[in-house]
This record gives structure tokens, C-alpha cells and sequence, in this order.
RNA sequence: GGGCGAAUAACUCAGAUGGUAGAGUGCCUGCCUUACAAGCAGGACGUCGGGGGUUCAAGUCCCUCUUCGCCCA
């Protein structure tokens, strides 16, 4: 029961980590018969290093773990890596220095399972050093085979109940990876770039028209010309035709409200595609479709002398030509934003390609009824859910041309064309390697050519419910949907979070889970979103760890409201050791009080053991309304303020006569009584933020009398001691303990030194209550004696004992 | 251009339901107190972004403007 003068906070943390992995303290046992609390923690990409970012909001979302178990669920939390598709494709290529498409997808692959694993293992060091209480025999990855089933299960599931289709659609393409992209993996960038007035000639031969563009390269793609029919200068144009120059083919004038009369010269040309509103064009008015681009960015055939050519090197030739010819009037530098893909920067094209899409956009109001079911913490979050929704423009493509991901589980008939899709006995299946093991249903051909692409990575990892359900397996958890809760980051409500409502509700019209808890970002020194791809990332956690304690960084994690973004700098880091420090000294001295106190025991309580009992049970009170809401730090602060300035700065120093003396056994024992319960209670009320040394602090003082194996299989405090007179005249008399201090801070006096007298003037009806806590008072304040007066408001006046 | 959030002490941030502005750090002055100097006691420091409005009363509610961050056009 000796605690050492100081905490090692380093050999103490490792300890007790190994401790809770020896004895399987969070092992998730299905049979234990408690209700269970399910978290669908997030798969961190595997695309980088770890950085303060993740410990952030990560240990949000651990600290509410530990809050459940202690309250008695059986909590299943799970971790897991989201290290398949473009992402953890790109990592590679940077790491390794290769191009996937430069080798067999076998050997890229190999590589891609190696650069990941590697930074798997960074992963999982840092969050058992950070102390994290989830199974790791759940863990799960998303490209293990069973993963990649369920993922395929996906696809097939949607197909049979007609929500998937396969279309030559315009799509949003990334030329540089080569692939199709979301809507979502899209970004803007600012890019200076050159509005031209560039002169076409109208068929009839009555004049020329100038057509204002930054993307004069998509001239040869030019399928008709639209103006506002609104507009005056204009609208006359209407249903006659213009010649392209250069290429020299004719389009007609068209007239649509969409044209923005006040952008370049009011006169636009529809390109298939130059954007989103020439694919709405070319779909209403059933216009030409002439693709000039091909899908790596270089002008095709259709292109004519530009064939062959990168789009800026096409752009930069053709101006030229348009100048030297007389086409281009005018130029004026602009900077505008272009779509970019986030992973990459590139500008994004539209082009025509096969993909496979699933319906969304016909399923609006479902999905924001589910946003509806769905618990939002902090409540505010679920607008940016809804606005979402509400302006999707297009289905959900989820077919990438790439190669380390999931592969669709489909082939095409050589013959007749027809999509043939896995049986669910094969799955998983890769389609280039496998064969469909049957002939085709419908003409009986046996020669099918595989499906190439790859699924897109929220294909899959919309599916976490599902994969920690085990959907469809052999295993399947039962009656598992929806999982309890759902920590995400606030940047990827739109993607993760939307994706998986989307496959909850369409596999099984269900929600995913009941909460969901969204968490800020750390920021920067400079305040800056950290991110890997911008490379601003600051603060290494490995290198953290060697100065902070996991508990220190935990406290600094849990030191902001959920979801508000937090500035990461080396100074507030350390505010945890203070709370560390103080914790450890003063359970230390607890400790030493308690030696021959039997818990068992219910004394006689003096009024100062009925305040402090009572003050705890608000202070818990508090905090576990805090953490109902997950606002861990509403929690930790109210535990915090409780137990500084409540407990320890006075209740501890009003108690020490009693404790040290054995003169007044009843007194001492309901100090002990009380203390006892307050730290016990005060421990289990850190336990979720700071792990370690609450554990170390419990094993050496209460595991004996208490029994349980682990704190944090200690359940949660919930007190229901209250008196309210004590409380009343407790915290009244506080001030008289204040003004005692104050008297001897400004004489320069110790606040050990002895007092003559205090006298306390107090409403007659308050005097009573006050004066029995006199013997306490005494003794905190080493006043000889207090004389009582009745007087109109509380005044304390302090007789030295010099005088 | 739209949406969401933020603006409070020198710094980092708290401040349900309107009711005398708070904490930690930093600063100043004391104090080695039978847990803790990594501490304790005391102190200084704020036109709560600007401007309007509602109210007996506004950091808090309403309108408006400014700045910053995020998300999306």
C-alpha cells in the first residue's frame, strides 16, 4: 500500500498494458450476457504515417469505450485498417518509386501488402502505447478475403434487388490515376487561367459571333452553342448555325436559361464534356457526342493535327494557331477553381466510359429519414448530412479502373455480352484470375472476358456495420445492426458516414448504428488541418510518447468539445501531468489514512464527510451527463474542478487533524469513511481519460477491498448520497476558511500558523448550521476559538495570535 | 455564391433554460503547511469582434456587418 514519492509514469503505462493484455481485460465475450455496445471504429487509411491527428480523435472515441464498460456493457471495439484502393495505391507507388500500371497487378499488389503492412504495425504500436482498450483479436483489414466477401456479397446483394446498373455514362475521370471518380473525391483548387474570345463564323455567311472560353483545346469537342434566350444581344442566334474554327464543322445556336449572360461574352459552346452543365446539354437536347480526349488527358484522332498531344500542350498550340489565323480576339488572365481530385490535384475531366453505378438519387427522402433516426453528437453535424443529400447530382459510381482493391465479381459473355456474376459459394472471387466455374445462362457460351475494374474504396469500407456483423458469414453476429455507435472525424460526413446510411438502407432498409459521434480536427501550430497530403503534419506521436505520457496526451485529447477542431501546440500538451501529479499525491495521502479503515463500516459521519460526500455526488452527477452526451470534456473538467479545488484544496486540509489523530476515533473514522469513497469515486471518474495511473493508483489502494480485477471493470460511479443542509452550510463555510487564508497570505504569515480567534457574523437562521462545522473549522484554520454573532450578511473578521 | 461553426483575460479555452464575467497557463506578492514547490495562499488583468433591436435585465435571444476555419456549389 506504499506508493513511491513519484509516479513513473513510463514503466507504469507498459505495466499495466501488459497487464491488460495478459489477463484479456477488454476481450469482447458474446456470452457474457450484458448488453452490448458496439463502436464501428474508423479504418485509418493506411497511406502514411501516424500523426497527432489520429491520437486526437481516436482517443475521443476510446475514452467513451472505457465510459460504457464501467457502466456495464459488453463493449465490442474492434480495430481494423482501411489499406485497399487508390489510396494505399499511391502510398506504395511513393514509397516503392514504381507506376503500377508498369508491372503484372500480382506483383503491385504484393508490393501494396507490404507497404502497408509495414505501416499497419506503426498503427498498432502507437495505440497500445497510447493505452487503447480495443480486441485486437477483432481486428480486421479491408482487403482480407473474408472482407473482400462481404464486399462482393455487397455488390451481388444490390444487383439482386435492382439497385445496381452498368452504363456508358459521362463520368467524372481522373487522367492522371487514369480511373473514375466519385463526386465526393472531388476538390477545388484555385488555378490562374486565360478567358479567349475566339471568333466563329456563322454557316449562313451573316457575321461572325465571339464565344468567350478557358478551354479552347475542347474546340474539336464542340457540339453546339448556347446563349440566353433572354438576351437581347444574343437571342436573334437562336436556330441558326456556327462553324467551329479550325475544325471547320457546323453546330447549331441553341438557346437555354442556363447560359449566365454576364460571364465572358455571353455566348457559350457546349463541349461533350468540358462540365457538368455540357452533360445536362448534351443529355436534353440529345446532342453529338465527340470525345476528343483520351482517358490519360491526350487529344485522339478527333482532335485532328492535335492528336497525340497532352491537353496543356494542345491548348498551348492551338491558341497559337487561333492567333495566328485571326480566330482569337481577345484574352484576359482570371484565376478561377477547377475540380481537382483530392488525391492527386489533378483537374478532372468528364469522359465516357462503362461503369457501374448504384442508385441513389431516386432514394433522397429514405436516406434522409435515416439521417433523421441517426443520433448526431454534436447535434449541429447533421445539417452538413442532409445539405449533402439533398444536392447529389449524380448516383454513386463505384467502378475504379485501378488495381489494389476489391474486384467486381463479374465476367461478360465473349457471345452474347451479358454480364455473368459470381456464385456466393466462390466469393471471393478475382475474375482476371478466377473463372465463372459455369457456362452462360443465357446463350450457354463458356468464353467470358473478366470484369478489370476495381470497386472504389467506400464501396467497401461503407460496410464496417456489416463486417463487424460478419454479414453473411458462417459467424454472422446476430442481431448485432444497428451497432451502438459511430466515431467519425467531421470532414468525411459526406463519404463515409453517407455511404454507409446509404448500404444500411439499401441492404436491409435499416439505420447502421444509433449514434454517431464527430469529432474536430487537431490543427497546426499554425492552425492548418493536418493532412498528409498537404504535409503539414506536426507532431509525431512516437516522438510525443518519449516526453508526454500516453495518460498526458489522452487528457489533451479529451480537453475539447466534441467536434470542435483544437490547435496542437508543445505547451498544452503538458497540462495533463499537473492533473497526474496531483492525482498520485493526494490518493498517495489518502492511502496513508486508510491503512486500518474497514470499508465495511458505517460510522456516525461528522458534517464536513457529509459535504464532501455530497459534493461528489453532483460532481458525478455532472460528469456522467457529460458523458451521456459524449462530451468527455465536460466530464473530465467537472471531475477535475471537484477534485482540485473541492477535495483536495479544502476537504483534504480540513480532515487532516481527524486523520492524523487518534484522540477522536469517531471523527477519524468518518474521515476515513468518506475519503475512501470520494478518491474510490474521483479514480473511477478519471478512469476513462487517464488509464494508467487511475489503474495503478487502484491496484495498489482498492483492488483488495473492492475485488475487481481491473478499474475498468469497476462500474462507473453513481452515488446517491445528499444532504442537503451540509451541503448548504459546507460550501457557506468555505468562505470563512477563505478569509482565514487571506488574513495569513497578506501577512506573510504560513498557513500553518496559529490564529487567535475568528469571528463569523451570520444571519441567525444561518448561524446553527454554520457552527457545526466549528470543530473543523478550527482545526483547517489553527483558529484558537470562534466566537458566533448574528449579524446581517456572513463577515468573518481574524484576530491574529500575535495580538 | 450557399451551408455549418468560431470570434470572451497576454495565450489556450469553459460559460443549459437570459440574472453581479470563469478555469488553466503566464505575470505579481507571500508561504518549505506531518500528500504534493511538478505545490499552497493571495493578487492584477476583460466595452465578451463592430453596430442595431427585444427585455426590468443580453456573452447568452433576434437582425446586420466584419474576420477566421471547415464543408459544398
Amino acid at each position: 500500500m506504499t506508493l513511491s514519492k513519484r509516479y513513473n509514469a513510463k514503466e507504469s503505462e507498459q505495466r499495466w498494458q501488459d497487464f491488460w493484455t495478459e489477463r484479456g481485460i477488454f476481450k469482447y465475450r458474446s456470452d457474457s450476457g450484458k448488453p452490448v455496445y458496439s463502436i464501428d471504429t474508423p479504418p485509418p487509411t493506411v497511406s502514411g504515417k501516424t500523426h497527432m491527428g489520429h491520437v486526437f480523435s481516436y482517443v475521443q472515441a476510446e475514452a467513451m469505450a472505457r465510459y460504457q464498460r464501467m457502466k456495464g456493457m459488453e463493449v465490442f471495439y474492434p480495430f481494423c485498417f482501411d489499406d485497399n484502393g487508390l489510396p494505399s495505391e499511391r502510398f506504395t507507388e511513393t514509397e516503392k518509386n514504381v507506376k503500377a500500371q508498369d508491372m503484372p497487378r500480382s506483383e503491385f499488389v504484393k508490393l501494396c501488402l507490404e507497404v502497408t503492412e509495414e505501416a499497419e504495425k506503426e498503427f498498432r504500436d502507437l495505440w497500445t502505447r497510447l493505452g487503447f482498450s480495443c480486441d485486437w483479436d477483432l481486428l480486421y483489414t479491408t482487403i482480407d478475403p473474408w472482407v473482400q466477401r462481404i464486399s462482393q456479397r455487397s455488390f451481388l446483394d444490390l444487383n439482386d434487388r435492382g439497385f445496381v446498373y452498368r452504363k456508358k455514362s459521362p463520368t467524372l475521370w481522373c487522367p492522371e490515376c487514369g480511373t473514375a471518380v466519385a463526386q465526393a473525391e472531388m476538390d477545388d483548387r484555385e488555378f490562374s487561367s486565360v478567358f479567349h474570345d475566339i471568333e466563329f463564323k456563322l454557316a449562313d455567311g451573316s457575321g461572325t459571333i465571339p464565344i468567350a472560353t478557358t478551354r479552347p483545346e475542347l474546340l474539336p469537342a464542340c457540339v453546339a452553342v448556347f446563349v440566353n434566350p433572354s438576351d437581347e444581344r444574343w437571342n436573334s442566334l437562336i436556330g441558326k448555325k456556327a462553324s467551329i474554327p479550325i475544325f471547320g464543322h457546323e453546330v447549331e445556336i441553341l438557346g437555354d436559361s442556363k447560359v449566365d449572360i454576364d460571364k465572358g461574352t455571353g455566348i457559350v459552346m457546349c463541349c461533350t464534356f468540358g462540365d457538368s452543365t455540357d452533360i445536362e446539354w448534351w443529355q436534353e437536347f440529345g446532342l453529338d457526342l465527340r470525345i476528343v480526349l483520351d482517358n490519360r488527358g491526350h487529344m485522339n484522332a478527333l482532335a485532328g493535327f492535335l492528336e497525340g498531344m497532352y491537353w496543356k500542350k494542345a491548348r498551348k498550340v492551338l491558341v497559337e494557331k487561333l492567333i495566328d489565323e485571326g480566330f482569337r480576339k481577345e484574352s484576359r488572365n482570371i484565376e478561377h477553381t477547377v475540380n481537382v481530385h483530392e488525391r492527386c490535384g489533378t483537374p478532372l475531366e468528364y469522359l465516357i466510359n462503362m461503369q457501374w453505378f448504384v442508385s441513389i438519387l431516386d432514394r433522397k427522402n429514405e436516406l434522409l429519414q435515416c439521417g433523421e433516426r441517426v443520433n448526431w453528437y454534436p447535434s449541429y453535424f447533421k445539417v452538413r448530412f442532409d445539405h449533402w443529400v439533398k444536392n447529389l447530382k449524380w448516383d454513386w459510381c463505384i467502378s475504379r479502373q485501378r488495381f489494389y482493391g476489391v474486384p467486381f465479381p463479374v465476367w461478360y459473355c465473349e457471345e452474347c455480352d451479358e454480364p455473368f456474376f459470381a456464385r456466393e459459394e466462390d466469393l471471393p472471387v478475382d475474375p482476371l484470375e478466377d473463372s465463372p466455374g459455369q457456362p452462360c445462362s443465357k446463350c450457354g457460351s463458356t468464353s467470358f472476358r473478366p470484369e478489370p475494374d476495381v470497386m472504389d474504396t467506400w464501396a467497401t469500407s461503407s460496410l464496417t456495420p456489416q463486417i463487424n456483423a460478419r454479414w453473411g458469414e458462417s459467424d454472422e453476429r446476430e442481431g448485432f445492426m444497428p451497432m451502438s455507435l459511430r466515431p467519425q472525424a467531421h470532414d468525411i460526413i459526406r463519404t463515409w458516414a453517407f455511404y454507409t446510411i446509404t448500404k444500411a438502407y439499401l441492404h436491409a432498409g435499416d439505420i447502421p448504428w444509433r449514434d454517431v459521434m464527430i469529432s474536430g480536427h487537431a490543427l497546426n501550430p499554425a492552425g492548418e488541418k493536418m493532412s498528409k497530403s498537404k504535409g503539414n503534419v506536426a507532431g509525431d506521436p512516437l516522438i510525443a510518447l518519449e516526453q508526454y505520457s500516453a495518460d498526458e496526451l489522452r487528457y489533451w485529447s479529451c480537453s475539447s468539445k466534441l467536434g470542435s477542431d483544437v490547435l496542437f501546440s508543445e505547451e498544452v500538451l503538458g497540462d495533463g501531468r499537473r492533473l497526474v501529479t496531483k492525482l498520485w499525491n493526494a490518493v498517495k495521502f489518502a492511502a496513508s489514512h486508510l491503512e486500518d479503515f474497514d470499508p465495511i463500516q458505517k460510522p456516525e459521519l461528522k458534517p464536513y464527510d457529509r459535504w464532501i460526500l455530497s459534493r461528489f455526488t453532483i460532481a458525478a452527477e455532472r460528469a456522467t451527463d457529460g458523458m451521456e452526451e459524449y462530451e468527455y470534456s465536460v466530464a473530465i473538467n467537472r471531475a477535475e474542478s471537484f477534485f482540485w479545488k473541492v477535495l483536495c484544496d479544502n476537504y483534504l486540509e480540513i480532515v487532516k487533524k481527524r486523520l492524523y489523530s487518534d484522540d477522536d476515533k469517531t471523527g477519524k473514522q468518518s474521515a476515513q469513511y468518506a475519503l475512501y469513497r470520494v478518491i474510490y469515486g474521483s479514480l473511477r471518474l478519471f478512469a476513462p481519460v487517464l488509464v494508467h495511473v487511475t489503474e495503478e493508483l487502484y491496484q495498489a489502494i482498492f483492488r483488495r477491498s473492492e475485488g475487481h480485477e481491473s478499474l475498468h471493470l469497476a462500474p462507473w460511479p453513481n452515488p446517491g448520497f445528499m444532504d442537503e443542509e451540509a451541503l448548504k452550510y459546507g460550501d457557506m463555510s468555505l468562505l470563512i476558511i477563505e478569509e482565514a487564508r487571506k488574513f495569513k497570505s497578506l501577512s506573510s504569515l504560513s498557513m500553518a500558523a496559529p490564529l487567535k480567534t475568528l469571528e463569523v457574523s451570520a444571519p441567525a437562521a444561518d448561524l446553527t448550521g454554520l457552527s457545526r462545522f466549528q470543530d473543523d473549522l478550527m482545526n483547517v484554520t489553527r483558529a484558537e476559538n470562534i466566537l458566533w454573532t448574528e449579524g446581517t450578511l456572513l463577515t468573518v473578521s481574524v484576530i491574529s495570535a500575535d495580538e
